[in-house]
RNA sequence: GCGAUAUUGGUGAAGUGGUUAACACGCUGGUUUGUGGCACCAGUAUGCAAGAGUUCGAUCCUCUUAUAUCGCC
């Protein structure tokens, strides 16, 4: 994987650059939307390339329980598996050692994790050789290394022993990896503690990735002066010619000032969740489609958006869809969100070049109502 | 025409002679940030068919009326 930069932005750290990858390029910054089980829910892969989908995110603890790796070596790789022609990057299962610790007991070593399937109960070692091997198995584009996720609210004690574990599982992740055509991103912990995130990023670095993620951001209700504060102190130590990438981060005005501090790539699952849920984004913030208001509202989500669903359909039909619980509603919505942020991420990669990225986003907030 | 039984919010319905009428669905808002999710949170009947009576007090007891269902001439 190559990392070009193509214009940076005088006041900000913010960059526009191109992504490189077994032959696909990629403008970035860009949104990368969630397809844990090797699909982006409800959605097709040409639905993606409708609304100019580079990348997309799949889950190796999932693919791992159902179908399994050596089903998806069986049928050529994930790209093939499921259709999708562009990049795919898997999350390394490190997040779903935070998600399930948060109800069942989890039993985190320095050998790996141990927890129960989620499908029949059984009980499961996922290490991070294992994890590394499922993915060169799985066949994505990029791998992730495998990490600890801890809680916001983790103490600082805590929080330095997990970083010293996934400096560790870094290490032995890299080792083990071993397909060439597959780039392996390292990841950097250590809460909202600038000492943490530093030392987490040096060594981390030292170890040499293809790009640096940022993790353990925006859970449990963390605030956002701590999430912008951990982007910051984190992307002080990474390099200028790798990809940066944010885990977790979602909502509009986070990918901006995400952006602005330097990131390039950004994952999310709150476009599709909050879609099917009935809600969307626009330029003057979320709306709920739920609302009475909207019940004979003839008129497009956003009548300048170039989606698929705002082109072709009505608040007032999308609301009946959702009120009837109906599929669609939820797959109409998702696009538009999707496209949302991706057109998000177009306008920045526009304003870096035109050195306005600043007046960008004053201008979106200044519009975008938050409550 | 006579008799029996019923009548609780938008709906299906619990319930008791005594402070704020259960629950579910619906509806109305809100939440959601590397998805174990058509999830979670909150609000939603000054009133129990109408009127009168008994009682310190009635949705719950009595009477009348209305409506509905089922029987019988």
């Amino acid at each position: 994987m190559k990392y070009e930069l193509l214009h940076t932005n005088k006041n900000t750290m913010a960059r526009h650059g191109m992504v490189e990858c077994n032959g696909y390029k990629y403008k970035t910054p860009m949104f990368m939307p969630v397809g844990t089980k090797a699909t982006v829910k409800t959605l097709s892969v040409e639905e993606l390339y409708d609304m100019h989908c580079g990348i997309i995110l799949a889950n190796t603890y999932h693919l791992w329980l159902r179908p399994g790796e050596d089903v998806i070596a069986k049928a050529g790789g994930l790209h093939k598996f499921m259709n999708y022609k562009g990049l795919i990057l898997t999350d390394s299962g490190g997040f779903q050692v935070f998600s399930l610790a948060k109800n069942k007991k989890k039993d985190i070593t320095d050998e790996g994790v141990y927890f129960k399937s989620h499908i029949d109960g059984q009980k499961l070692l996922l290490t991070p050789e294992k994890s590394i091997m499922i993915q060169n198995k799985l066949g994505s584009d990029i791998a992730m290394s495998f990490d600890e996720c801890p809680p916001a609210s983790a103490s600082y004690e805590y929080l330095k022993n997990s970083v010293e574990r996934t400096i560790k599982w870094a290490i032995r992740g890299k080792q083990v990896h071993n397909n060439k055509k597959q780039a392996l991103f390292g990841i950097v912990q250590g809460g909202a503690y600038p000492d943490l995130r530093k030392y987490s990023a040096i060594e981390t670095v030292k170890i040499g990735f293809d790009g640096y993620a940022i993790g353990g951001v925006a859970n449990d209700g963390e605030s956002k002066d701590d999430m912008y504060k951990a982007i910051d102190y984190s992307v002080a130590y990474l390099p200028q010619d790798k990809v940066r990438y944010l885990m977790g981060v979602g909502d509009p005005i986070d990918i901006i000032e995400g952006v602005i501090r330097g990131v390039d790539i950004f994952d999310c699952v709150l476009p599709t969740r909050i879609a099917r849920h009935g809600q969307c984004f626009t330029r003057h913030g979320k709306i709920n489609l739920h609302n009475q208001k909207f019940k004979e509202d003839f008129t497009p989500i956003e009548h300048d958006c170039d989606c698929y669903t705002c082109r072709n359909y009505t608040k007032s039909y999308l609301r009946h869809l959702i009120m009837s619980d109906e599929t669609l509603g939820g797959r109409l919505l998702s696009i538009h969100n999707i496209r949302f942020l991706i057109r998000l991420t177009e306008e920045l990669a526009e304003a870096i070049d035109n050195d306005n990225i600043l007046k960008y986003r004053d201008n979106f907030i200044k519009n975008y109502r938050t409550k």
